[in-house]
DNA sequence: CCATGAACAGACTGTTCATTC
DNA sequence: GAATGAACAGTCTGTTCATGG
């Protein structure tokens, strides 16, 4: 099972989805990151850039990197204080996988900013 | 009438439409083109970068330039030789609009770019 | 086969709704 | 309101089909 999509159909530029998995796996390794609290992280990181990511994007992308990627495992916790609320907290649960996937996602990235400057050149000389 | 799609929604990456305008533009800045000859110039110049545009985006691509932007209108001619096939040969039709445009895309590739260099800095020290 | 175009279908993502504290 | 999740809807794009030389 868990068989999914598969990229590379014509190639054009990295997909938000797994742009967002990529910073998410390197917030995660530094320490212990739910949803929201990731969701207010990028949107401040990148509001400079006017991209403003949403909540149901960083859902599903934890999703995939849980059961598709295999590289997150959530925990539920309480939340500190006095209220009751579970919250979903997300780990590393394989760091070579974690690893192999930011290689590829760097390789792309390193890709698209090649046929971007390429597409500055080529259109204003 | 003719109000159309409006981008910037939450302004991810660049579409692959706006690209392929932006050359197609270019391109027949620098002379008279037809649909599968655009295709074929670049396919040509995007393979490498493991890109590789599909026919139905150039003819969108030129649909739009034309009937939306205004900025190229189109030409029927009989193809030179013995040949008697029409084909659609496309020149600049405004080229204030055509300047316009580049300038706007110009400015979404720069910031593009520079969110593809931050996700490096960011995520591979 | 070349050339243009439209129709159809699927993938990606934004908006909305539902649920629980 | 914070937090998670799923359902729904729309857009973008790839594949296929249709037409004509």
């Amino acid at each position: 099972m868990a068989e999914r999509r598969q990229r590379e159909s014509t190639g054009f530029l990295i997909k938000q989805r797994a742009f967002l998995k990529l910073y998410i796996i390197t917030n995660i390794e530094n320490g212990r990151w739910y949803g929201l609290q990731l969701l207010d992280e990028l949107k401040k990181e990148f509001k400079p850039f006017g991209f403003e990511p949403q909540h149901s994007e960083i859902y599903r992308a934890l999703h995939e990197l849980e059961d598709d990627e295999q590289i997150l495992t959530k925990m539920k916790v309480k939340q500190d204080g006095a209220k009751r609320k579970e919250i979903v907290v997300y780990k590393i649960k394989d760091s070579e996988k974690a690893k192999a996937y930011k290689k590829l996602v760097k390789a792309d990235l390193e890709r698209c900013e090649q046929l971007l400057r390429k597409a500055i050149r080529d259109n204003f000389p």
